[in-house]
DNA sequence: TCACTCCGTGTGACCGGTCACAATCTCGGC
DNA sequence: GCCGAGATTGTGACCGGTCACACGGAGTGA
C-alpha cells in the first residue's frame, strides 16, 4: 500500500473518518461496539479501518478514558522459580484479556526505596499484583495508595479473609501439614524445618502448618532452621543440621533449599534417604531429577498467577461481584528423598 | 493534608500552576529542567509541587511527545534460569534511567501468534527488546516493524555485526569452545553434545564452538543429540547417550538440560565423573549444589540485560551514536562433574 | 398534520501534558 | 532616555482518543 518510503505515522480516528467518509466520532462507535451504528455505514467503517491499518492507540485510549488494561506485578526476585511462574501465569492471563504486564522489581526492602517502586508502578497508571511472599513485597502492598486497584499475592493469611478481599494465595499451610505428617508416618520422630525467609516478623504460613502437624502427633518441636532462597542459603541451613545426628528427617521451605541441604548431607557423608529424609516445596523442575529425586508439595503458580490476574480484572472492571477464584490445591509428590528412619531397635 | 474523603484526582500541571501563581506553561519547563525560568519562580513552583504531590502523567506524556519512556520484553517463557536473569538485568537499567518495563510472553511460535504477540508490544508504545534464543524469538524479532527501535538478544552471530547494529549476545561460541577444550584437555577422545533446541536452522553458536574445538584437536564428531531447555529433555538425551559404552564426556546445551543428564547417567549406573565427564552452560545457582557439582561456563546473563537496555537506550535517544556495551566474558567454573576418562590402557 | 420519541450521526470540550510562537520584562550601551 | 538583545513568561493548538450533548430524520399516536 504505502511505497512511499516514509514511515508514515500509524492511521488515528480522524484518518478511518475521512476514509470512510463518516466523523470521528461515528468510528469511536464502531471500534467500541456501540449499537446504534447503521449496519451499512459500520461496514463502510470497517472497510477503512483494516484498509488502513488502523489500530487504536493504547495511549490515549488511556489518557482520554482513564481506563488502562494494564497490569504492574511488583514482585522481588523473578529468577524464583515461584515468583517467575507467578508471573507467567499473569502474563498468560493477561494476554488472554488483552491486557499489558509490566514489571516492578523490589530489589531492596528498604522503606524509601519501596515507596519509589511502588510509585513507579502506579505511574503506569493500571492495576497492581504485588507478590508479597517476602519482606519487601509485603511493605510494597502496604506503601500501595488506598485507591488503587491491586491484588495481593500473598502466603496463606492467618485468618482467611472475606471471599471479596483482593487476596490470592495458595494453601501453603496445608502444604507444610501435608508434608510433615508424611514424614511423621514413615515413622521419623520428629520433623526439622529449615525455613525460607518469612514474610513477617510473625511465623509464616509454612512454618505454622509443619508446627501443626507435630503438636497434633505430639512430637518434639524445634525452632525452624533460617536459610535463605536459593541453594546456598539451604546449604548452610544443611551443615548446621547435618551435625545434629538427632536430625532423621528435615522439611524445606522450597525446593532450592532442599538442593543446598541435600548437598551438605552428602557432604556430611549422611545418606538420604538412608540416615535422614528431606522434603521440599513447589515441584520446581528440577525436583524430579535430582539424586535422590525429591519428595515434595506441587503448589500451582502459574494457577495462583492466574487467579491473581482475574481477580484484579474483576477489581478494576467493577464488575456486579468480585468472584473467588479457585487455585488447585497442594498435592505431595513422594519421591525417593523420603522414606524410612534408620532403625535403631537392635 | 486532604481530610475530605474524596479520592481527589491527582495535580495536574494546572493545579500546580495555579498554586504557585504562574501559567501552566512554565510548571512544564521546571519539571523539565528548561534553563530560562527565574531562579525565584523555579523555587516557588517546585514549592507548589511537592506541597500538592504532582507527579508527571506519563499516560500524558506518551501522547503529547511521543516519547515513551519504556521497554516491552519480548521472550518466551521467563520461568528458565538465563531469560529470567536477562529479563532481571534488563529490569534493573531500566528503572536506574526510570523507565517502564512491560513484558510479553512468546508461547508459541507460530506465525500469526507471533506477529499478534509483537502487535500487542508494539501498541505499549516504548522500545522492543526481543530475546531471540529460539525459534518464536527469532521470529518475532523478524516480525518487528522497521521503524520501531529494537534490541536483540540474539546467539553469537556468525559474522558479527557492525557495533552499531542493535544486538547484543555472550561469546556462547567462545563458551562452547572452552567447555569442550576443557573436557579433551582432560583426554577425552571426544566430546559428545546434548544441544538445547536451536534458534535456527543452521546451527547454534554452540554447537559450532564444541565443532570447532573437535576439530582443532582431531577428534571424532558426532551429531549433537537434541535436547529441550529442561531437566526432562537432558534426561531423554541422556538415556540415549548412557547407552553408548563409548561415550565419556557429555557437554550440555544448559544446567537443566545438565542436570537430567546427571540423572539419566546416575539411572544407568555409569558414574559421575568417573565414567562419563559432564558439563553445563550458564552457572545456574543449583549447579554449584549438585551431587557431583556441576562443571559449566558462567555466562552473564544479568550483565547481558543491562547492556541491551542500554542500547536500547541509545537508539531511542538517538544520542550521538550507538555506543557497543560490553558483556563480560564467559567464564569456565571446573567443579567435580568432569575428569579424565576412565583408563583403558591396561 | 403536529408534537414526541427514538435512531443514527455530528460537534465541541476535555484528558494532561508538549510544542511553536508571541508577548512582556530587564538590562547594557549610546 | 531610548533601543535592541536576551531572558522570562504566557497563549493557543495539538497528540488521539472519549464523553456529553445537540441535531436532523423516520416512525408513531392523537
Amino acid at each position: 500500500m504505502n511505497m512511499t518510503g516514509h514511515t508514515k505515522r500509524p492511521a488515528s480516528i480522524r484518518d478511518v473518518a475521512r476514509a470512510a467518509g463518516v466523523s470521528y466520532q461515528t468510528v469511536s462507535r464502531v471500534i467500541n461496539d456501540h449499537p446504534s451504528v447503521k449496519q451499512s455505514t459500520r461496514e463502510r467503517v470497517v472497510a477503512a479501518i483494516d484498509e488502513l491499518g488502523f489500530r487504536r492507540n493504547a495511549t490515549a485510549l488511556a489518557l482520554a478514558s482513564g481506563r488502562t488494561k494494564s497490569v504492574t506485578v511488583l514482585t522481588s526476585n523473578t529468577t524464583h522459580y515461584g515468583y517467575a511462574s507467578i508471573l507467567q501465569g499473569i502474563e498468560e492471563a493477561a494476554r488472554a484479556a488483552s491486557y499489558a504486564v509490566g514489571i516492578g522489581v523490589l530489589e531492596s526492602d528498604e522503606d524509601s526505596a519501596v515507596a519509589a517502586e511502588v510509585q513507579r508502578a502506579a505511574d503506569a497508571g493500571g492495576g497492581l499484583i504485588v507478590i508479597a511472599y517476602d519482606p519487601a513485597g509485603v511493605r510494597a502492598l502496604g506503601a500501595v495508595p488506598g485507591d488503587l486497584p491491586v491484588v495481593g499475592v500473598v502466603e496463606t493469611p492467618a485468618t482467611p479473609p472475606g471471599g471479596d478481599r483482593p487476596w490470592v494465595w495458595t494453601d501453603d499451610r496445608e502444604a507444610a501439614y501435608q508434608a510433615t505428617r508424611h514424614l511423621l508416618s514413615l515413622g521419623h520422630e520428629t520433623v526439622h524445618y529449615a525455613a525460607i525467609p518469612s514474610s513477617t516478623r510473625r511465623t509464616s504460613a509454612r512454618t505454622s502448618g509443619w508446627r501443626q502437624a507435630l503438636r497434633e502427633a505430639g512430637a518434639p518441636e524445634h525452632r525452624p532452621v533460617q536459610g535463605s532462597w536459593g541453594p546456598a542459603g539451604g546449604h548452610a541451613a544443611g551443615r548446621q543440621l547435618a551435625q545434629d545426628p538427632s536430625v532423621t528427617a528435615i522439611l524445606c521451605g522450597n525446593d532450592d533449599l532442599a538442593l543446598g541441604v541435600l548437598r551438605a548431607l552428602y557432604e556430611a557423608g549422611r545418606s538420604v534417604p538412608g540416615e535422614v529424609s528431606v522434603a521440599g516445596f513447589d515441584d520446581a523442575p528440577h525436583a524430579a531429577y535430582l539424586t535422590p529425586s525429591l519428595t515434595t508439595v506441587r503448589l500451582d503458580f502459574t494457577g495462583l498467577g492466574r487467579a491473581a490476574f482475574a481477580l484484579l480484572h474483576d477489581v478494576v472492571e467493577e464488575s456486579a461481584r468480585i468472584a473467588p477464584h479457585p487455585v488447585s490445591v497442594p498435592e505431595l509428590v513422594v519421591r525417593e528423598s523420603s522414606g524410612p528412619p534408620p532403625s535403631t531397635d537392635h
